[in-house]
DNA sequence: AATTGTCTTGACAAATTTTGGCTAATATAG
DNA sequence: CTATATTAGCCAAAATTTGTCAAGACAATT
């Protein structure tokens, strides 16, 4: 259940010493919810993904790069062609590039 | 706006020369959700998806992988980090097989 | 020109999922 | 024990999904 987003996301805010309610105010949201964020229940908003990438001074790509892979592990998690289905998409995107 | 799903889904009842209520009453829905779906204005439901094959006589898999495909794309379509992103969620893949 | 048959589209409603806040309970530090 | 931080459960509001229905577009026939 956990989510390689929330997983980072909690590293940066305990390396950085906030707290969870601090890290809320920033977001305007309760702690309750960034804490169900790091803990792979809720998903953020890709606003709310920039917006920490400011908070923690890291990369916007680093941290939406995971928020995105997490989204698509959710989809093609317990499906038996998900490779074949990644695969697919990747050639599209390039092609679109 | 078009899908590989739709059109692969079009390309099967017009060559078995099926109209869209003929499918529509095998999946228990109105023959306009079927037009959608075939538009990708819809998604199917899995169970559709599985039906369909039944019902065209031709493999799930293939199916099912036009669909999570469909999917995952409409996700990551404008995100710049998509091809990281899908990457990573192929490794995640393959370490949990 | 009117009719018929197929497909498409948009408005709408019901059902489901997602979202966020509140509050309790739980843990952790002093 | 107390105080603070985090987590978990529950609720209501908001958003999304799913489907029906009716009207419209279009082509082929009569």
């Amino acid at each position: 259940m956990a989510t390689q987003f929330g997983d980072r996301i909690r590293e940066l805010r305990t390396k950085q010493n906030l707290l969870l309610r601090q890290v809320a105010s920033m977001l305007e949201v309760d702690a309750s919810i960034v804490s169900k964020i790091e803990l792979g229940e809720r998903k953020a908003k890709k606003e709310q993904v920039i917006q920490l990438a400011d908070i923690f001074k890291t990369s916007k790509d680093e941290l939406l790069t995971l928020w995105l892979a997490d989204q698509v592990y959710e989809i093609v998690k317990d499906e038996d062609v998900a490779d074949d289905a990644l695969k697919s998409v990747s050639k599209k995107i390039k092609k679109h590039k």
